[in-house]
RNA sequence: GGAGACUUGUCCGAGUGGUUGAAGGAGCACGCCUGGAAAGUGUGUAUACGGGAAACUGUAUCAAGGGUUCGAAUCCCUUAGUCUCCGCCA
């Protein structure tokens, strides 16, 4: 949620950025800040009204101290006058803050300065390569055959158990999620991120904090029992531990990192890019998240992006980083890098992780605080990033090493894995 | 799931209707004291939204929401959480 008093401060400004961000309902900019100006003038007529209210009660607890009833009942009843006219302000105050607030939310995050215009995928700006595109040998096929002949997921038997978009790791495929998970995890926590488990179930002001509602309701499941979600992605329940909480300055930043799996109902997927591991409901994916001073957020941004890239280096995967444009990027978002990763056997980019800044648009919803110098309250910034979703590491990981006897793994993962290949009928 | 106890500021903890935003202590900050430190001592130390050039000041907040009352941290209701006992259970 953005901040009234940026908006207050500079609309044009604003609504030029919202611009970038493909965003055109720009008369709601006008209309909240009237709204906030109507919410400022019943709050002091509410304040005032309260005031008198508040003095004449104590007023009356002397007077019943001293015994004198008659004065007192006179007092009563000039508040019960006051407080009847107080009665519809007091209405219109709750109101008019409801529909402020309401309001406000609707607006996506501000893009950041370097956040190029455009509004579909194709007008993401490619930051750099790296990594070699295999050639395949001949036969090669897409990782949704290898799986069969490898029997290491099993989506039929997944749809029968769950429904469709639901697999099922079986044997080495099961295991090699497992290591990689695991690799991914020490290889955070070696760069001084501290590892989380989180629920994966999470309430509604969690998922509210991390702008996840009111916007993208329908992207989650709902158990309607408890009321509560089945996280998208560990980011919830991670940048929620610090909700409402005054950070000490010198903790930051406050690094952190978690596996989880994430569940996304995807409804209206359909299609070749869903097939096989490329889109499913619940998916295994380890996060990074990263609290920060208003000032370092763009630096944590960078080193971030340095770490994610350095894990996919180690994975031995052609990639490559994307800045997305104003329309491609997500609602609370400022700035946002996805990484792709290149599939050899179906010739084409799949989003891997996504690393974003989100300044205060998630601390603001959060309360995410750290007192500065001189003792005052401001918001930290949030950011996040996959580091990394695993389906799609695993898809291009059988993709591109693929032999026709077998299916080579990276180095790093070797130990990990307790072999350095695939074999069939193993 | 059943029964009971509880939920106050950074922390501990007082407070059962009337100047209580909240005693007292600890912690922290600054000062005094000291050769330096400890001890001692003085002062300060919540958040949000308003008004004001500022000094300062108004309102709200004692888990959350609602109610009773002229007045609620204190009484009532609902919800959440914590603890204890029972039940169930990996």
């Amino acid at each position: 949620m953005l901040q009234i008093q940026v908006l207050r401060q500079n609309p044009t400004a604003v609504k030029e950025k919202l611009t970038i961000k493909n965003y055109t309902d720009l008369s709601l900019i006008d209309t909240i800040i009237a709204l906030d100006d109507e919410r400022k003038k019943t709050q002091l007529e509410f304040d005032n009204n309260k005031a008198i209210v508040n003095i004449t009660s104590k007023a009356i607890g002397g007077l019943m101290a001293k015994g004198q009833k008659e004065e007192a009942e006179a007092k009563k009843q000039k508040v019960a006058t006051l407080k009847a006219t107080l009665q519809p302000i007091s209405e219109k105050l709750t109101a008019v803050e409801k529909q402020l607030h309401d309001e406000l939310v609707k607006l996506p995050n501000l893009p950041s300065d370097l956040v190029p215009a455009g509004k579909t995928p194709e007008d993401n700006e490619v930051v750099r390569e790296g990594g070699v595109k295999p050639t395949l040998p001949s036969g090669s096929v897409p990782h949704w055959d290898l799986i069969k002949k490898y029997d290491i997921v099993d989506f039929e038997t997944g749809a029968k158990i769950t429904g469709s978009g639901f697999a099922l790791f079986k044997g080495q495929g099961a295991k090699l999620q497992r290591a990689l998970i695991q690799y991914f995890l020490d290889f955070n926590a070696a760069a001084g991120y501290t590892e989380f488990h989180p629920p994966f179930m999470v309430n509604e002001a969690s998922a509210y904090g991390t702008g996840q509602l009111p916007d993208k309701e329908g992207q989650m499941y709902h158990m309607q029992e408890d009321n509560f979600f089945m996280i998208p992605t560990s980011e919830v329940p991670i940048t929620n531990i610090y909700r409402d909480e005054i950070v000490k300055p010198e903790s930051l930043p406050i690094k952190m990192t978690a596996y989880s799996p994430c569940f996304r109902r995807e409804a209206g997927s359909f299609g070749k890019d869903v097939r096989g591991l490329n889109r499913v409901h619940q998916f295994e994916k380890v996060e990074l998240v990263q609290l920060t001073h208003p000032e370092k957020s763009y630096e944590a941004l960078d080193e971030m992006v340095s770490h994610v890239e350095k894990l996919l280096q180690s994975l031995e995967l052609p990639y490559r980083i994307l800045r997305l444009c104003g329309g491609d990027m997500s609602f609370a978002s400022a700035l946002t890098y996805d990484f792709e990763v290149y599939s050899a056997a179906q010739e084409k980019w799949l989003e891997v992780s996504s690393v974003s800044n989100f300044e205060t648009f998630q601390s603001n919803r959060m309360k995410i605080r750290y007192k500065d110098e001189s003792g005052k309250s401001q918001l930290v910034h949030t950011l996040n990033g996959s580091s990394l979703a695993l389906p799609r590491i695993i898809a291009c990981l059988l993709e591109n090493n693929q032999t026709s006897e077998n299916i080579n793994l990276p180095e790093v993962i070797h130990s990990y894995f307790g072999e350095k290949q695939f074999t069939k009928n193993s």
